[in-house]
RNA sequence: GCCCUCAUAGCUCAGUCGGUAGAGCACGUUCUUGGUAAGAACGGGGUCAUGGGUUCAAGUCCCAUUGAGGGCUCCA
């Protein structure tokens, strides 16, 4: 019903590769690496039942980075109990146990399982055509098998490796334990998931453990903390950010930057209420299809009026608001629009998962003859944006007609046409989501990959069949008649806390020049080099540079210290010799250290800098 | 929402067997005016998340609530 991107999964973490990309997906099925981790598995659910022995198994795929089992158990895992497990493990592992396979039926498997629940329930699935790991169902009659390595026995199609000395027991750990669904299913039952990783050798595992360590580093709730840019507070509530200045400040250069592009790119800016009546959300349909995440009604003279959770009704009122010709479209309305959706408590994460945030959100209305131009000028916009801010590998995903579809089958096949001509005509590698559109429209999803290869989704591109309808749009075309306009939702940084989530991680906090709050640190040596400092800082200002003098009473090297903490760019050291020579020395944050250069030079390479956004 | 874990100073954390609160950083004052990643001394700062309970006594044990973290589910 409009861009989504902003409450989108936390993708990039754990599971993308299993999620996104089929082809690398196959290739890691079939390596020895995928059979290294399910066998793993297997030895980790041999050593948890021989801690509990009336423990039941339920699944244990090998997943990126590692591998899970899940168990019902009597009791809550412990870390201690981790570590004897991973004891236990070694031990299977040096017996060097062969894993065996054998095809049974299904009355065998029966048999084999009879005190294994789940299992049961599998082989029941297995015999009625079956499902893999994604739920898409299996092709023909399923071989049921099993596999078998010391005393353990499971249910598996396999491939193993091919005894567990294979396993290099210095090159796994267990990593934690989770609560998980039977079958993904809240309404079954809670088992207990561990997780754990597992590699060829131990320097594999070390490198693993190290990447791990540079993500936390680069968390953007540690960050947003360190420097200064944003915070959550309890007595306010929880998913509603509170920007600092320092984060208001690369806010107002993202939305200055994405005025000026919209506005030289045929947007109009339009602004919108915060709440409406409940009649506008019967109308637009979200309160019959988006009411759970709605809040509760404000009662106001007798009426009730929602806060709201999309902009695009207001909008559509916008275009409403007076007969629309053809020579008026394609009409671009654009706000940054702040809605709030209820989310619930257990899936809010810093600013990546929040429940008030602002979309950058537009709608496009056009005529059917407009819409793959309009298409293709979107999805290029989107690139320029996102390219801007630093982002180079972009992927598009092109989700198309689900089952429960509204509008007509040769309506989608034209809109989805479009845009896939569209990426072609682009030539952005792109991979398709059959069935993956919204009820109301296909779309385009651009994800991009940042600096330690996660991916994350931005851009959302969608269309809608359905609003024009609810809305009855319309246009007068050349013929002198009614038409109804085609729409297009689109946010393309998705949603602007979102968006600076993604950016301080793809930076590790250290932003490029043209959005670093702070640009440059004048830092003077003693109390008699402030008056030339004050000085510098007055004239680099006249040159819309942002920079500010640590006059505090420390150490030159602990300013340094701070600055280099701050990730601050440019570090302007002012001693006796440059107010001397009326010049500066230059260190940057890299460590690199230029030394002292005139005033001007420094202003000139500052201003390329931003310019380039370096 | 569900499972597990956690909540002590602004931040990171210590606090033994239940016996009345600690460190480093940050902050303030003073000294120091130092040339590329932490100068020194002194000082202020805590209803131990909140509400109950057990106990002669609770930061510590129990229950509930709130919030956070890791997952699951959800995000047409």
């Amino acid at each position: 019903m409009e861009p989504r991107a902003a409450s989108r999964p936390i993708s990039g973490e754990r599971f993308c590769l299993l999620e996104v990309n089929m082809s690398t997906k196959e290739q890691y099925t079939d390596s020895f690496l995928y059979r290294l981790r399910h066998s793993t598995a297997h030895v980790m659910a041999q050593a948890v039942l021989d801690k509990f022995p009336g423990a039941k198994i339920a699944i244990g795929p090998a997943i990126e980075d590692g591998f899970y089992y899940d168990f019902d158990l009597p009791r809550p895992l412990t870390p201690e109990d981790l570590e004897e497990i991973e004891a236990r493990m070694r031990q299977i592992i040096n017996g060097k146990h062969p894993f065996i396979r054998r095809s049974v039926s299904a009355s065998e498997a029966r048999q084999i399982f009879k005190n294994q629940d789940f299992k049961l329930e599998l082989i029941q699935g297995l015999e009625s055509g079956g499902f893999d790991e994604d739920g898409n169902p299996l092709e023909g009659n399923v071989e049921i098998t099993t596999y078998t390595h010391d005393t353990f026995t499971d249910l598996c199609r396999g491939p193993h490796v091919e005894h567990t000395g294979q396993i290099n027991p210095e090159a796994f750990k267990l990593m934690s334990v989770a609560g998980a669904y039977w079958r993904g299913d809240e309404h079954r039952p809670m088992l207990q998931r561990i997780y754990g990783t597992v590699w060829e050798n131990k320097e594999d595992l070390q490198e693993y453990l190290r990447r791990l360590e540079e993500a936390k580093k680069r968390d953007h709730r540690r960050l947003g903390r360190e420097l200064d840019l944003f915070s959550v507070n309890d007595e306010i509530g929880p998913g509603l950010i509170l920007w600092h200045p320092k984060g208001g400040k690369i806010r107002k250069i993202i939305e200055d930057f994405w005025g000026d592009e919209h506005e030289q790119n045929g947007y109009e800016f339009i602004y919108t209420p915060h709440i409406g009546r409940a009649a506008l959300w019967e109308t637009s349909g979200h309160l019959v299809s988006y009411r759970e995440n709605m809040y509760s009604p404000i009662e106001i003279e007798g009426q009730q009026f929602y806060l709201k959770p999309m902009n695009c009704p207001f909008h559509i009122h916008i275009y409403k608001s007076r007969g629309r010709s053809y020579r008026e479209l394609p009409m671009r309305l654009a706000e940054k629009g702040t809605v709030y959706r209820f989310e619930r408590s257990g899936v809010l994460h810093g600013l990546m998962r929040v429940r008030g945030f602002t979309q950058d959100d537009a709608h496009h209305f056009c005529t059917p003859e407009q819409m793959p131009q309009e298409i293709d000028f979107v999805v290029n916009f989107s690139l320029h944006i996102l390219r801007s801010f630093g982002f180079q590998d972009i992927k598009a995903y092109l989700a198309t007609m689900p089952k429960d579809a509204i509008g007509e089958a040769d309506q989608w096949q034209a809109a989805q046409n479009a845009l896939k001509e569209s990426l072609e005509r682009i030539h952005l590698p792109y991979e398709v989501d059959e069935g993956g559109g919204a009820f109301y429209g296909p779309k385009i999803d651009l994800k991009v990959k940042d600096a330690i290869q996660r991916e994350w989704q931005l851009s959302t591109i969608q269309f809608d069949f359905n609003l024009p309808e609810r809305f009855d749009l319309t246009y007068i075309a050349e013929d002198g008649q009614q038409h109804r306009p085609y729409m297009i939702h689109r946010a393309l940084l998705g949603s602007l806390e979102r968006f600076f989530g993604v950016l301080i991680e793809h930076y590790g906090g250290a932003f490029p020049v043209w959005l670093a709050p702070v640009q440059a640190s004048i830092i003077p040596i003693a109390d008699r080099h402030l008056d030339y400092a004050f000085e510098v800082m007055k004239k680099l200002k006249a040159y819309g540079i942002r920079a500010s003098v640590d006059d505090r009473n420390e150490r030159m090297n602990a300013k340094i210290r701070d600055a280099q903490n701050q990730k601050i760019p440019y570090m302007l050291v002012i001693g006796d010799k440059e107010v001397e020579n009326r010049q500066v020395a230059l260190r940057l944050r890299s460590g690199e250290n230029p030394g002292p250069i005139e005033l001007d030079a420094f202003i000139a390479r500052a201003q390329q800098d931003i310019a380039d956004k370096k």
